[in-house]
DNA sequence: CCGCATCCGGGGCGATACTG
DNA sequence: CAGTATCGCCCCGGATGCGG
């Protein structure tokens, strides 16, 4: 990207994360450890491949990720975040956060959708209101693979679970409905009649879930939101 | 901007926020609260009117800025953010950290300067290690117009004085001179040696630069940058 | 002056085809 | 699987013009 040439730290950073893609390849590195090219080609619906390659490039010349040459069975490329490439979480949490309020209104009309980008809005918007008791997971169908999520220190964290991984409950459903029942827009009830299958003991659900008359999420409902 | 499409919260975040420019308009409104036209284009420096006119329509669109018509004797329209708007401070703090080590090796060449851009260095920089004692501001004298440092609640804030505002030290000097100094790269007689003037009680300036030897800045110093 | 609109050249980007 | 090559378009940068 061309610079902006100006001595500034927000500047400087969007010299080097300011590229259309870029922070979105990071995003796909941060949800999943270490991805092929292809992966990442999956995960980012729409980039041109040659731009795929010219970001890979250009984010590895900057110092934020690296390529791993995997030696056989694997024998592929692989590539992964640097320590410098990991501290962009913030900035990716943070534009995650602000983006929320964009998504309780549904998708767009054609957007694609994968389930760790639920990732944001879960932990935006669940915490865990029994922190002493033991943690709890909650595993969520909602696109192709699975999402779990976890109680941590009073928070809920989400990764993407390993292979046969057992959780206290699922919830499966539409990304919609899900995230309506997550944001505490509608209750369990109402996202069952929008087809929303839960399993497992409500209690866990309901340690999680945001009190219900949706409470002081900061300006995050979707009211009073532009028509973009 | 042409949308990523994605039902994700990041990518919503970048279909608004991730045009050319577009957060640095942001920066400008968050570091002076109302600015005309003219002042956005005299702080973003390089920019294409046409550009700035098509960003403040969409920002204004996206609920992100809002257009003041000033009554007279002013009688020009007024940019300034929104309550949205100003939820994205936390989204330029973060790049802004993430952005901060490329400056501590001076500025590159052509790169212009305005004081108010070491809001982010000085924020990650400092911190007021006598918490309990009464409130001190340092004046920083860095570009064209002077920047104030003040410690709140264990931080420093910065932000822009008032006129004739009286702070209890002032600091001037070139940018980079300056920058070594709160980084605690540099110590004040080096900082003297290049050119940088301190008046005031050197107590003041101890008590918020970082203790010496460079400490735990969280990977923020430039070693093992790469080099762009 | 202030707040844009218009025009125009160049390059970044999107889509597809092709290759070691 | 991991890219390169190509082509058109549209975004961006820079200059100028223009009404209030």
């Amino acid at each position: 990207m061309r610079s902006y040439g100006q001595y500034c730290a927000v500047a400087k950073s969007l010299d080097v994360l300011g590229d259309r893609w870029t922070l979105l390849i990071v995003r796909e590195l941060l949800l999943t450890d270490q991805l092929r090219y292809t992966d990442l080609r999956n995960g980012l619906p729409g980039i041109a491949t040659n731009l795929l390659a010219d970001r890979l490039r250009e984010l590895e010349a900057a110092g934020v990720i690296a390529r791993v040459e995997a030696p056989p069975p694997v024998a592929t490329t692989l590539f992964s975040l640097t320590d410098r490439g990991r501290r962009l979480r913030p900035i990716l949490d943070a534009l995650g956060r602000w983006g929320v309020p964009y998504m309780t209104e549904g998708p767009a009309d054609g957007d694609v959708f994968r389930s760790e980008w639920l990732s944001w809005p879960a932990e935006v918007f669940l915490s865990d209101h029994r922190p002493e008791d033991p943690p709890v997971t909650i595993e969520l169908h909602v696109g192709e693979q699975p999402l779990l999520l976890e109680t941590v220190e009073g928070a809920v964290r989400s990764r993407v679970p390993e292979a046969a991984e057992r959780a206290d409950a699922t919830l499966a459903g539409s990304p919609h409905a899900v995230l309506g029942l997550l944001s505490g827009r509608i209750d369990l009830d109402r996202a069952r009649e929008l087809g929303v299958v839960y399993e497992g003991d409500p209690a866990v659900l309901e340690r999680v879930c945001p009190t219900h008359p949706e409470a002081g999420f900061d300006g995050l409902s979707a009211d009073a939101l532009p028509s973009l």
